[in-house]
DNA sequence: GTCTATATTTGGATAGAC
DNA sequence: GTCTATCCAAATATAGAC
């Protein structure tokens, strides 16, 4: 008979998530969502109808609306440096601290379906996108304020990689305390 | 019958090594790696009696011994600007302009074997020695030799990830160019 | 040293009871 | 909506012929 609590959306897609983030599309197995989870295989295939594909695009949905809220201060008019600093506060928090990988670099590995590798793609368009937009409101050049937002994209997905390498989160909160001066100055 | 040319050792080694690269260690299956390599599964165990992830961990090797000459420009005692360029010539060549990832990133998800992920961590430390070396040797500090190599190393592979989601190699283009500067000057 | 099997295990996915 | 049970395909691995 029914013996889990019935985990709730927003909790299950974390855990999810955490999954994907650790092992990549194709080391999450089934075992490992499902276990992850607290959720039996056929529970997961009743919430996702599309298998583990389905399961994949869920957890990019929800990291896409993760940062509609982390990207969220910098639509602030003022204080753009404050702003920033808040953004990669949430930053930090939504990779706690360094110790969890991005789907970006996880998910985007060959064996992953094209869908999400596109899925990840207009991810990182958008928070590119938002980043070069308060760069430029800082002063920089259309052309510039979008190579401010590709170094610091790149300064913060290259430290989560080293991070995990060196198992030192350390380097990641370096790449998070240099993002305003990399968007704002754009001194690199 | 036997109808397979014998490929030798250091060619199959790349093959296997692009595959690992592409897929992750998860990603890589005998199949792929079969297919790759032109030789049938059962070949692959008679090399590689330990299977999977003793072909990872030969992958690893040469990695190490690739590194080795990517790195040897770096011992040269005067031009430390040119021998950092030509480091950089090197590194490019080996990751294809950008086009192929790097084992430290794809080898470390989770699922790969633990002794996988401490050699790829030795990897690194190797890098970064070599160019914390030739940042000290152009005036930094000790300390602020460590940290221009750590730079160097988040903006490599921060540019890899970023080509790889994005499908525009020319920001690894931009990291490589950034080198230099990076090591021997300290501005970041 | 490579091949053609074949064995074994794991992973992805479904059916149907409750 | 979750479970048990099962199916099928794919992945890892081995045996033995040539």
């Amino acid at each position: 008979m029914g013996r889990a609590p019935s985990i709730d959306e927003d909790a299950l897609l974390k855990r999810l998530t955490e999954v994907f983030r650790r092992s990549g599309y194709a080391g999450a197995s089934l075992t490992d969502l499902s276990s992850a989870s607290g959720l039996h295989r056929a529970s997961l295939y009743h919430r996702f109808p599309d298998g583990k594909p389905g399961m994949a695009a869920a957890v990019l949905d929800s990291v896409e609306r993760a940062f509609g809220a982390i990207l969220e201060p910098l639509n602030s008019e003022d204080d753009l440096s404050g702003a920033v600093e808040e953004m990669a506060r949430r930053v930090g928090r939504f990779y706690d601290d360094g110790r969890l990988g991005c789907v970006l670099d996880t998910m985007t590995l060959r064996g992953a379906p094209d869908d999400i590798r596109a899925r990840a793609a207009r991810l990182a368009t958008v928070w590119l996108a938002a980043m070069a937009d308060v760069a430029r409101r800082a002063g920089a050049t259309p052309r510039d304020a979008d190579r401010r937002a590709r170094t610091a994209l790149v300064s913060i997905e290259g430290a989560l990689v080293v991070a995990r390498v060196l198992e030192d989160p350390a380097e990641f909160q370096l790449a998070l305390a240099g993002l305003p001066r990399t968007l704002l100055t754009g001194s690199d």
